[in-house]
DNA sequence: TTTGCTGACTTGACAGTGTCAAGTTGGAGT
DNA sequence: ACTCCAACTTGACACTGTCAAGTCAGCAAA
């Protein structure tokens, strides 16, 4: 992205190499199971030697963390394509947000699950940290417009509407809920539609 | 347990060798990453050479699962504990389970998460899917006894409680919610029950 | 007592893994 | 033309899960 000369090199350059062995990890992120990700495996698929990822990555975690980076920023999209479809009412602008959110976790899980796996961010200043604080300004910025009750300061109102949608598809993704038995819910999303108006009072004054 | 001679073995009955692997597991499991908790460190932990699980589990998620059966039947025994101790309002007693839930997550962490992750229960009738069971048993119970407004049925009250307690715990554990910053929250504790206050419109009439 | 058998492991091997050390190579700079 | 160096590759090591074969105590039958 810095230098925009990409006519002259025959093939992989070193940024390409980079971003090649990065496509790769989130192909197979979302295609295997997390513990037949391998780094051999991601090397294979870019076109590389087995040991070409310790170039660019210190670790497995680090090339690992690259394509979740990646996940982070496509939920980011989700959420702000959510809010973008809703109206102006602050309540149904956060409940947009978070059914985005649910419809990105359901429809790539295994990433969504791998970006909540301990071990994979490095540290506080890691572009998958960055990627995920964005991520959450996107849920802070809402939940700051809504109206709460006494004693919902906006900490509290974020935590709680984040740890809805996350539970929510994660418990669905394990495999713990099963929406095809409960009662009235057609399908998933309309679940995810009844549960997330549960959370109503919590935002409205 | 379920015959009583212990006396004839010098050592390592099968049913020793078996419950010490299960027992190891479950040691490893939380001392460890999940990825470091090998067949082989277990098998050595138990005192057994690298192949001896094969003969009681066929694969490594099999003697997994089994370890994470225990962690169920404790976190099953940590829920009834906190409603025994509340009072006779369901909501009360609702809470408590959730608390309780959200204590045992967090003294035994990476248990909790391995418990979910998907790829250990091999089948609805194994160990530990009827663990699991027994676990969600006491949650439905505690939701059948509120009374909740009208379109809360029993199953969309379950879910509810449980992707909130479950949400809480996972954005803990995955260093994604710091408790510590937010205002007038001394303590995870404190935080979780702020937070469960929350769900309670959905439990009250 | 000897024989044969079976369950409960152990030993050994294989392919695959992450990571480190050393080698190779193609192009830029002088 | 020569050097140099980044960008890899090759090879090795210890470790993993799983399978095949071997060992060995204990027991039933002769």
């Amino acid at each position: 992205m810095a230098d925009g000369e990409a006519d002259r090199g025959r093939r992989s350059r070193p940024a390409d190499v980079r971003a090649a062995l990065v496509a790769a990890a989130a192909e197979l992120i979302e295609a295997l199971p997390e513990a037949d990700v391998s780094l051999r495996a991601v090397a294979r698929r870019a076109g590389v030697s087995h040991a070409a990822p310790a170039h660019y990555f210190p670790s497995r975690a680090d090339l690992m963390a690259a394509g979740l980076a990646e996940g982070f920023d496509a939920l980011t999209a989700r959420m702000l394509a959510g809010r973008d479809a809703a109206g102006d009412d602050p309540w149904e602008q956060l409940k947009a947000i978070g059914l985005g959110y649910i419809a990105f976790a359901l429809e790539r899980p295994r990433t969504y699950a791998m970006m909540f796996q301990p071990g994979y961010i490095t540290g506080p200043d890691s572009d998958m940290a960055r990627a995920g604080e964005r991520c959450r300004a996107v849920l802070t910025d809402a939940v700051m417009l809504t109206r709460r009750p006494e004693g919902v300061d906006q900490d509290l109102g974020v935590a709680f509407a984040w740890m809805n949608v996350h539970g929510f598809v994660s418990l669905i993704t394990s495999g713990m809920l099963d929406c095809g038995p409960i009662q009235g819910a057609q399908s998933t999303p309309d679940m995810a539609e009844r549960l997330l108006s549960l959370m109503k009072p919590a935002y409205t004054a």
